[in-house]
DNA sequence: CAGCAGCCAGATAACCGTTATCCTCTTGCG
DNA sequence: CGCAAGAGGATAACGGTTATCTGGCTGCTG
């Protein structure tokens, strides 16, 4: 998942740690700040064992320290032109949120018209928060295109709650 | 985040491992069938070297083998009280799809408005598999909520890959 | 110039969720 | 009887996330 995009980032040009987490952070605009930089070595290391990429020491300049460049093997090619074909999309993960309804109304522990309440108003704050940084993003840059995504879903999410609150205060007032 | 969800179950009674997987299989309707019945076993292992569930040994009706009754510890109660005071919502998850986008058209291995029209001829094709299992359900169920959730979201993505294929199609223009 | 903050580059380990697979015991059925 | 199917449970491999540690170099400041 993670795999793919530093493959395809490899493709363009072999590169090295550092530099890959630099070019992630300027694809993904503000958003680029929750990504773990960590987690960049982590996954060139099981790219080279996965026998995806090949890894060669260069010492750079003299005032810098060595780097590890990486390359893509034949195998990696194969492997970013397949996930170019391929279809995928993020799974629901709206149904955690649906259980935690359905288990405090059974549990009697919360009233689940309050914890939609509660989920509202933290979804409001999101979407004014994704609204302000997106107005703070050069119009039509790729950061503004991700979060104009992430504005329709949290608007699509808002109206999913509203549904829910209708559904279980018809259920409470039936109880 | 799993964790929670069952031990909320375990709030309302304890409980094994079967009939656990059988609730939530239920409560999920037909997204049940995506859920992993193996890891039910594996969260309750945890959540009792957590310290928040204990394990009792029943032996049931002569008929049945043996089962293992879960049910929650003081710390455990408390952990399902502050599940449901705590708001969170599953995150963005667009940031790959766009970097696919980028990463293709950096390479030049794919068209990335060839990438946009394939993944929404996939999200169209799900957007009629969810508008047809929320019909097949019961007007008004569990499952027919948590339907709707996942076609309003379905409905906010393919409105976001309008945006991504004008914003693609301009910039190939202009290159 | 000394010293220290802060960044660059990389590594490690713990935890969690997913998936696949295996096991035993029981029920139903031909 | 023999066997498939399901109930009930366990295990291992893999991947992503997070936190933390290490050096080496930069640049600012007293």
């Amino acid at each position: 998942m993670q795999q793919e995009v530093v493959l395809a980032l490899l493709a363009k040009e072999p590169s090295y740690g550092y530099q890959l987490r630099a070019r992630l952070r300027q694809a993904l605009g503000p958003l680029g700040e929750a990504m773990n930089d960590g987690q960049v070595y982590v996954t060139l290391t099981r790219l080279e064992r996965a026998g995806l990429v090949t890894c060669e020491s260069a010492p750079g300049t003299p005032d810098r320290p060595d780097r590890k460049v990486y390359a893509l093997t034949a195998a990696g090619q194969q492997r970013v032109s397949d996930w170019f074909a391929e279809v995928s999309w993020p799974k629901p993960d709206l149904a955690e949120f649906h259980l935690k309804l359905l288990a405090a109304a059974a549990a009697r522990l919360a009233d689940p018209v309050a914890i939609i309440d509660a989920q509202r108003r933290e979804l409001l704050r999101r979407l004014r928060d994704a609204q302000r940084a997106e107005m703070a993003e050069p119009a039509g840059s790729d950061g503004a295109l991700l979060l104009e995504g992430i504005v329709l879903r949290l608007q699509a999410d808002l109206r999913w709650l509203e549904a829910c609150e209708r559904s279980w205060t018809h259920r409470r007032a039936q109880s």
